[in-house]
DNA sequence: TACCGCATGTAAACGGTTACATGATTAC
DNA sequence: GTAATCATGTAACCGTTTACATGCGGTA
């Protein structure tokens, strides 16, 4: 993905400093990415040297001034264009199946307890997402946890179908 | 996760060149990651250095020996350590939820050619995750094909909710 | 003859995390 | 007084992708 166009959508919104990005990323967006400063700052910086952001710097007292970025209007072709092309498949490194397919060589009960766990981790997930959406303001941010929630949902009834399975034989 | 501990895990079952290690998750851990020689070879260096692997060389005529590996005992115990603790919560960029975010300042038919395209692709990956399902041997293999699917199958449910909720206003 | 499969790698670039460094202001 | 918040960043490290480099043997 790249923040890259986190960053100029976030800011095609409202000007904003590289805090306050941080700060929305961790509010509205954690389930999505969890961007650090090491990142953000870099990327701006890139965006402002392609002319994708231009830069107002704000005086502090006593301090370091503060730097507000806005969008430019090469910044929202830029944008635009990047949200009309189709989203790559998520690369996803599941560390969860990798661990799925090497108990292939160990006994049953390995297999059984890594179900097991992974049923407990999950039913936890859910639970914590659950907490986090009673707080939400906007569609878009509710249609995300909805997202978030079907996919653990899903994983669940995986779970407790292949468990099944199992403790037929 | 870092290729380490899958090298391990299908070394384990036998021994194999780099090359061969290549074509197996190819074959049979492709929804799962896609290292390449790049990630794949380095690894195999590394473990090896830490004595976790032993490696055997086999002469071939006219061209650079083979180089077969092989799990110690000291990899077969780094490998059921790591199996036993729980797999790190999936990190995972998720790039359409970061475009289905910011549809937020854009007009409503944006968001909705999103959530259309997305319905097509997720409709074709289904199609072609079932076609690779027919040629499947064990039911690791299975249980792994039928994860994703459950995932991708809950994702259309969304979309055509999430749909269906804008169509009605 | 031309391409595919086998088999080894390296180097550059990219994206990200973690930890570090600085320091004033505000709230408890 | 102490801790959190505001606000900037850098440096080292890690894992990965992509492209490149090499070259034999078998198949179409």
């Amino acid at each position: 993905m790249s923040h890259k166009h986190l960053v100029l959508g976030l800011l095609a919104e409202t000007p904003m400093t590289g805090y306050d990005i941080r700060k929305r990323i961790q509010e509205k967006l954690r389930d999505v990415t969890n961007a650090s400063y090491g990142t953000l700052y870099p990327t701006l910086h890139k965006l402002l040297d392609k002319g994708l952001l231009n830069m107002e710097e704000v005086p502090r007292k006593g301090r370091p001034a503060k730097k507000i970025y806005h969008i430019t209007d090469k910044g929202k072709g830029e944008l635009t264009r990047w949200l009309r092309k189709p989203a790559g498949a998520d690369r996803i490194k599941r560390e969860f199946l990798v661990k799925l397919y090497l108990t292939r060589h160990l006994p049953e009960n390995e297999l059984l307890t890594l179900l097991a766990n992974r049923r407990d981790e999950t039913e936890a997930n859910i639970k914590a997402l659950k907490r986090t959406s009673d707080d939400v303001e906007d569609r878009h941010q509710s249609w995300i946890i909805d997202y978030v929630m079907s996919l653990h949902h899903a994983e669940m009834d995986w779970l407790k179908r292949i468990e099944a399975q199992i403790s037929v034989i």
